[in-house]
DNA sequence: GCGCCGTATGTTACAGTGTATCAGCCTATA
DNA sequence: TATAGGCTGATACACTGTAACATACGGCGC
């Protein structure tokens, strides 16, 4: 799993482009800067192909000349966050990219692949009733939510059976 | 929200007894060894009003003459853990101790409270079908699934407006 | 131009999280 | 007693993330 997936399997290959295009687009409408450093941070990790660490794009953006810290990745990393660019996996503490839109309600759900190491997405609309219920029954008002799903993806499993 | 909740808002006061009982019941049947080291971790959780990390744990184990090393904890958390003793928190790298058995198939999410920190625990055993279909829809073979919702628990509501 | 201000970035330092490795200890069992 | 396996201690290290402060750059009013 070396992209990411949107619906029943949609996939989204070298859509480093899209991304940034999107990210441009975006940035533009809010009045927003896309600096250099925040271009760099976005294609490094659309063009990776699992989930980076802050630390690991900051050495591949460290070139003889020019050092990228970890805490100018982190800056850059919260921003593209904010804006849906890059997602956060909590349970690997990396991120990835993402090129599509997300709407409330869509019940985003990440893929992790316990065999490749990549990261695929899905969506799942039908559980944010069920969870929405079970919160109103719970008496918590929600803010954000996060579910992640560790497993082997299609891909993985057709290789190795 | 400083206890855990189950169901609709069954709430768990002081449970330090039945979760350290409920481990001593479980590593008798296992076989397993309910050492000091892990009572102790398992007690200083369960005390505990919302989620430790590891070194806050180690640090209030840790007594002149006694030092326990936060790696001492790691050990302890993860036999908890894969006991279903403990949880883990992914998006705060914390831990919290749970009185009750976890089924499969149960749905099981927590609750962060951004207020007073605290975690709840609920069910959503609706949310399993629809999640299920999803990952089936993706061709994703799912091992282990987290759902952690952040908002405002109903205590803080009721407190806070 | 000049100063002012807000945003972005650089730099350093530090706190927190987690793992690897090796050594010692304790206990059960032969 | 000897041995093996599980638990713990201790040290070191890598990774993750934030705080604090300095600098640079660009727009804006004067």
């Amino acid at each position: 799993m070396h992209g990411h997936e949107h619906g029943a399997g949609h996939h989204h290959h070298a859509h480093g482009l899209d991304v940034v295009a999107r990210a441009e687009a975006l940035c533009r409408d809010r009045d927003l800067q896309f600096t250099r450093l925040r271009r760099d941070v976005l294609e490094t990790v659309a063009a990776a192909q699992g989930p980076l660490g802050a630390y690991d794009i900051a050495e591949r953006l460290s070139v003889p000349g020019r050092r990228v810290a970890a805490v100018s990745v982190y800056r850059a990393l919260d921003f593209l966050t904010e804006l849906g660019l890059v997602h956060r996996i909590a349970s690997r503490n990396a991120f990835v990219s993402c090129a599509h839109e997300h709407g409330a309600g869509e019940g985003l759900v990440f893929l992790i692949c316990r065999t490749c190491g990549g990261i695929g997405e899905t969506t799942a609309p039908e559980i944010e009733a069920g969870l929405g219920r079970a919160l109103d029954r719970a008496g918590f008002k929600p803010a954000s939510r996060i579910v992640e799903v560790e497993g082997e993806c299609g891909a993985c499993r057709e290789r190795t059976g």
